[in-house]
DNA sequence: TTGGCTGAGTCTGTCAAGCAGACTTATCCT
DNA sequence: AGGATAAGTCTGCTTGACAGACTCAGCCAA
């Protein structure tokens, strides 16, 4: 079967919402520091041994991390201690939770392990029930993957 | 306020589902990759100039994501020339679907354009509808970001 | 049959980033 | 005064990214 080249050929990526995305969650650590805070752990020296972060990358993520307003610094005491940071999720970043849910369901499909999922999305509260994302359309559909296409929006450019 | 130490303290990462999924995804070039080829773009060269990727880098990705199983090598022939390669989608690199959406949907709001959104995830066919991910639970509720927490799950081990 | 074109790479040298481990700083407690 | 600790900074090594040149195989036109 012989393909015609896509239509996507046309447009350009200079503006692309991916790249925009990538130069934000793009590397091998700011995802860790990310799912740290998700997961209630705030401190530097915990989101660094838990993590495995050389400390100076941690020090050059968590700025990026505040700088893009993802999350933002907190300062506490514990007693007997002076006042330190801890670093806390800002909107922005809470609502990346579709985005981390994803891809733990996408990884607890096909890289599961033996043991069952380490780690499960989950209702706080009375509810309880296993938390996933899912497809949807404006139309009132529950789209499969191979049903959607991306389509160039009104911010697309022509390619030089 | 004093925060106590989170009980996510107490689990490894080891095995986390991030770890094992940023191991494929986490890095500046794999996501340019899938997007061209999710947006229909197939061929080296094509994907190369598109997406701005050094060839070499290019090669050692579409490796790996074969290798991951997440897009494959399919033959194809231009009329009057000789076989080359072309990559597509296996069924867990579609699968990524709502990880691609979440993020373009994030984006679209945290990170907008001035003209609008580049490109639209929209439902094929008579629909044509635009296409956004969901957080739902088993309960049948639609929570909020603030709603979910990350709880371990049977995989999850203790720390050492 | 020779020479040129093209897609899909490989090779080479340079430069930025990641990394481990030691060191620093500020504040608290005893 | 001395010790502990969280959150960094500093140093030198190694890995990976990068640009640009080169290669290779099959096809075409002359």
């Amino acid at each position: 079967m012989t393909e015609q080249p896509s239509a996507a050929m046309n447009w350009s990526t200079e503006n692309c919402t991916i790249s925009r995305t990538m130069e934000i969650l793009g590397d091998k650590w700011t995802f860790h520091v990310l799912r740290e805070v998700f997961v209630g752990v705030r401190r530097f020296e915990d989101i660094r041994s838990r993590a495995g972060i050389p400390r100076q990358v941690l020090t050059e993520r968590l700025a990026a991390l505040i700088e893009r307003g993802l999350i933002r610094r907190h300062p506490y005491r514990l007693p007997g201690q002076r006042e330190r940071s801890e670093y806390r999720l800002t909107q922005a970043g809470l609502d990346l939770y579709p985005v981390l849910v994803a891809m733990i369901q996408w990884a607890d499909q096909y890289l599961p392990l033996d043991d069952g999922p380490p780690l499960i999305p989950t209702h706080r509260g009375d509810c309880g029930g296993k938390v996933s994302v899912a497809l949807q359309c404006d139309g009132g559909h529950e789209p499969t993957p191979r049903e959607v296409s991306l389509q160039p929006g009104p911010g697309a450019k022509p390619r030089s």
